[in-house]
DNA sequence: ATAAAAGTTTAGATTAGTCTAAAAAATAGT
DNA sequence: ACTATTTTTTAGACTAATCTAAACTTTTAT
């Protein structure tokens, strides 16, 4: 059994390491859990006493099989919540992410079971990022950056940056997950891309921007 | 901004309060939170000097204005929690206490009045018990034990006992919220009572069962 | 009224999670 | 190869929440 703040660490950590792929260090853990290096240390001992990592003093940690499991878990957790919270409350895709942090700690088998049947075994949430399921099984989908696409008319299937600004920007220029967009035209200058969304509005938008607005090759 | 500990406290005290009606002792609380006494003289000193109860030693806690709206607060998620668990996920009514007692801590007023919203604003949660409005306040109906009622046909209107093993012996003799139940006869030996569910089954429940079975009057 | 019992509080210790400051190890630069 | 810088760890301290054991009040019983 994870402690709330052992349970945070933990999926952050998985993050970091790029799905439990590589070692991660303490001072990444510390600038992500907004804490000090102090504190990480402190922490990755317990939770490599529980096995969730494997810690090698000034070298980083390793997600372990059992660590991976239990993150995905709470990336599950949070994400069918998010779902939950667009799908059926009507939230907007800026709104649910800081719930969702609470929400996804919540202990009970039985509740993300229904929660799942009642919202019919979504695969994806509002951000577009994919929904393990039940064993931590989840579909990778090639998802890259429009400003690597090929030019042609394709779909938004996924942001990077989820953060309540980048989202209502989004909002704002009629960006959301399902919308057709094309490139018209990189700049060169600055690597600003040129867009039209829906068929019928273009515009541009910053390198940053672009990098964050995902399409399915 | 109180803690979760501090937050099943405080709920615990005004239920002891009756409602923040009479003053609470240690003992009392040390038993419902399953807690020494002497952890419950640190917690109500914690609980003091944020102004939810007044305290004074040796004699006990009263529930302030501000901790009475916390309380109830904390109870209205509680039951919406349930409701929804119930209504929308279909869980048995017996198996939800233990899921609201951590849904109850989700801090995000949005989400609770998009669940209210979600819900149909309900005004009992599955046990029959008042779901508070969002001010706090709900309609407090006359709900006796059905062995103080007349004798004639009435309707469960809630439960006094939600614990998991009283609600599933009342799912074994077909007893729920919204069945019609009739007294037939008091037993004087033992004080147990003859019942009529639904017009048509007839058998004994003991004293404990009926005091815990209420009907509106 | 005094002693015994019951109830409550204080004192001191423990664990989780955090911090600052100092020490130690690894890395980079000349 | 040696020094300087960066990164990480340790040591020691703090708060919230808990406990046990001892001390102190209040209540009850003779
Ligand atoms: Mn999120
Ligand atoms: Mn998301
Ligand atoms: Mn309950
Ligand atoms: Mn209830």
């Amino acid at each position: 059994m994870l402690s709330f703040t052992e349970e945070n660490y933990l999926k952050a950590i998985y993050h970091l390491s790029a799905g439990g792929t590589k070692a991660v260090l303490t001072n990444e853990i510390a600038e992500a859990m907004e804490t000090k290096p102090a504190s990480v240390t402190d922490m990755v001992k317990r939770l490599a006493s529980k096995n969730m990592i494997t810690y090698e003093r000034y070298y980083g940690v390793n997600v372990t099989k059992p660590g991976k499991s239990e993150a995905l878990s709470i990336i599950r957790k949070h994400r069918l919540w998010e779902t939950f919270l667009v799908e059926k409350l009507g939230f907007n895709w800026d709104e649910v992410h800081d719930v969702a942090e609470q929400l996804e700690h919540i202990q009970s088998p039985l509740l993300i079971q229904k929660l799942d049947e009642f919202l019919g075994f979504p695969s994806v949430d509002p951000h577009g990022d994919p929904i393990p399921d039940k064993h931590g099984k989840f579909h990778i989908t090639r998802q890259i950056p429009i400003a690597d696409s090929s030019g042609k008319k394709t779909v938004v299937s996924a942001v990077k940056d989820s953060s309540p600004a980048f989202l209502q920007y989004l909002n704002k220029i009629g960006v959301y997950i399902g919308v057709s967009i094309q490139v018209l035209e990189k700049i060169e200058f600055d690597r600003s891309v040129e867009i039209m969304i829906d068929g019928k509005r273009k515009l541009y938008i910053s390198k940053e921007a672009s990098e964050n607005i995902l399409v399915t090759e």
